[in-house]
DNA sequence: CGAAAGATTAGCT
DNA sequence: GCTAATCTTTCGA
């Protein structure tokens, strides 16, 4: 599980919706495991109407909406009933940048570099234009609209820093856990500062 | 049926 | 650095 983390890195995120296609190289990650992780919506393998997805076998879409404002836009990856999911937090840009910052409603300036675009878990999903109504979507399907691809890009292991993930601090003994994924030298990793 | 909290971000001081 | 914005989900009565 945290090797698909690890795997996922350096992929190509694309989303394809009305003709317009965003794409972007995956740049951080982190990994969520029900049901020994407190951090994971599915701990003790609790099942709701939301966390239903994460029981799917791997390649699904989880999204959700926290504080109201930001869609996170997960990858399940565990087998069938296993709740594993690994949280996409920052893309760099590749394909698509304007309907990104049309998506977003930012304008395109020097003071704002494009790291401010995709960089952040509620950034990311809202540049690529996904948001709930896209949870269950098989990331695997012919006619998805949502995929991932392996261009190629080549990762070092000396290129993947890790560390505790970010903004689970209420999960306990289970935030200090090393599950966050990131391109050490990438600018499009948001820097954890202190809370 | 009502209430509380959250895998966050943008913008201002 | 600090705070407001904002709404779905989940749990309790």
């Amino acid at each position: 599980m945290v090797q698909i983390a690890r795997a996922l890195l350096c992929k190509v995120l694309v989303t394809a919706f009305d003709s317009t296609q965003t794409t972007g190289r995956i740049t951080e990650v982190e990994a969520y495991r029900a049901p020994d992780d407190r951090a994971c919506h599915a701990f003790g393998n609790r099942r709701t109407p939301r966390t239903e997805v994460m029981f799917l076998p791997g390649g699904h879409a989880y999204i959700y909406l926290c504080y109201g404002i930001h869609h996170l836009f997960n990858v399940v990856t565990g087998p069938e009933g296993m709740a594993h999911a690994v949280l996409v937090r920052a893309v760099e840009p590749l394909e698509g940048t304007e309907f990104m910052y049309a998506r977003r409603r930012m304008a395109q300036t020097p003071k704002r570099p494009d790291t401010h675009l995709t960089t952040g878990p509620g950034a990311l999903a809202q540049a690529l234009g996904l948001h709930t109504a896209h949870t269950g979507q098989s990331l695997l399907a012919p006619d998805s609209p949502i995929w991932i691809e392996d261009r190629g890009y080549p990762v070092q292991a000396s290129d993947i820093a890790a560390g505790p993930r970010i903004g689970v601090d209420y999960a306990g003994a289970c935030a200090a856990r090393e599950w966050r994924f990131w391109l050490r030298d990438s600018p499009f990793v948001k820097q954890p500062k202190k809370r």
